[in-house]
DNA sequence: TCCGTTAGGATTGTCGACAATTTACAGCGT
DNA sequence: ACGCTGTAAATTGTCGACAATCCTAACGGA
């Protein structure tokens, strides 16, 4: 009555487990819980001041994400990306991305557009001033929202661990950065297929930036050629995730495919 | 020594949570745990003869995956699936094993097309006894070597989840069989495209299979066509899988989009 | 008869303590 | 000096109990 009741959603209607894996999810995501980290549950429970109990429900959420790694009776790490990660993180993102774009050209394109819009002008600003992290902020910021513009609650979910990965590429390899103004020109191309609706510009486009990145990140691989650089032959799905498979990081292991050409089919 | 040590992999390597969980998402998958099912706490830990510790941890894990929905202060319930869901569900799987077909084109391609076979071997033997639920259990299985082929931890990963789902799918709807046989062509097809590498064969061959499973499921849909029936606009990624989200399942959602071609681009 | 109130029961959320296992280190023997 | 062994500390895994919250239903009043 005297308050117009905007959004109040009684006090927390979120679980606690929920918003520690939250805080967690950022904390890892922004490097302050850095790549292989022991997280002791005594010192994060007093930290969040909770018990260790809903600490370790937290902690399982992100387990089963994929973002810590359990060894029992040893302890919960956080992943560290190995060159193999690299590549699969832009197989997978490759994945979600084409299909959230899909869904795009055939949905409202231009409110779509518009959104993505402001995030690439954010790109721009932070080129202009020569920004690396705020680049890349907003160039996390603009794939989230496309893919949250896909409408999809699965794709969404999926790509947000996705997403949580490659700031922590980013922020390993600190940022080797060519060709800036490019970057901003391609994203802009993005918008401008979608704004024209043409499918087939909209997929080769994003198929060609997520090579990019691929080339930048993981030279020697292509989402268009070889074999996954990973050694670990056919994966059981009812296995993994589960029981621990440590991947040993240690540098070596160039596939020998060869860089296949950008993307096939032409764009329009 | 005196044992040729095969792999016994000490006692345990697993964590409890992680038992628990598999036996909760097996449970959950073959219906002993229905949609809208309330997972009583107290109940489930005495059937799993643990404390409800552990047992909390496992649900956690189940509710970041999407297979349990949280209220907080009323339980943990199996999602149910609306319509709106069975189509996301196609959409993201048509991702997923879109990209794993893609890796398996570049890869060896033999002896996965040999391990494809197997399953749609035990197809055919289902499909001659007439039996719905094998052949239903043969066509997951044929989708899930096909991801695990990929050897992309991350497409294992997010497939677990949708297959899962997608298994829930087809026993709500007690399996509406027409043309049984002509699933079995449909994926002796892939393979066949695999064997070739015909890279352009194998999607399009996929994509209609998705499409084809999607009109069945969910008519009215089109994967390349008319926004998701979700009523839910743009999501907001870092709240998602978090509070809530209640989906009311009440039927009438059919979008306007009419059903286009088959595929787009021509198999070879 | 209908509605608001209030007790009861049940379930979830949280906590502190104990048990089990691993790791590190000191001591001893060779 | 090197390696093995046993003990001790620290951390994780598990449990039972208490507190908070919600649902149900019986009760009383209009």
């Amino acid at each position: 009555m005297t308050v117009p009741l905007a959004d109040i959603e009684p006090v927390s209607r979120e679980s606690t487990a929920g918003i520690i894996a939250r805080q967690l999810r950022d904390a890892i995501m922004n490097g302050s819980l850095p790549p292989g980290t022991q997280l002791g549950e005594t010192e994060l429970a007093a930290q969040f001041q909770v018990s260790r109990g809903p600490l370790r429900e937290a902690m399982q959420r992100l387990v089963s994400e994929g973002l810590l790694r359990s060894e029992r009776h040893r302890g919960l790490f956080v992943i560290d990306l190995g060159p193999e990660d690299v590549f699969d993180i832009y197989i997978a993102r490759s994945a979600i991305e084409r299909a959230a774009a899909l869904r795009i050209v055939f949905g409202e394109r231009e409110s779509v557009a518009a959104v993505l819009a402001e995030s690439v002008r954010e790109m721009a600003t932070a080129a202009e001033q020569d920004d690396p992290t705020a680049l890349s902020e907003a160039d996390l910021r603009f794939h989230e929202a496309l893919i949250a513009a896909s409408g999809s609650k699965r794709l969404v979910r999926m790509a947000r661990t996705l997403l949580i990965e490659t700031r922590m590429c980013l922020s390993a390899l600190q940022n080797t950065y060519q060709g800036i103004e490019e970057r901003v020109t391609e994203h802009n191309q993005i918008i401008e297929a979608i704004r024209a609706g043409d499918e087939d510009a909209v997929l080769s486009l994003l198929e060609a930036h997520m090579e990019d990145a691929v080339q930048r990140l993981a030279p020697g691989n292509s989402l268009r050629s070889g074999q996954a650089p990973a050694p670990l032959g056919p994966v059981d799905v009812s296995t993994v995730d589960e029981r621990t498979l440590v991947v040993t990081s240690d540098g070596d292991h160039a596939a020998p495919g060869r860089a296949t050409a950008k993307s096939g089919r032409g764009a329009k």
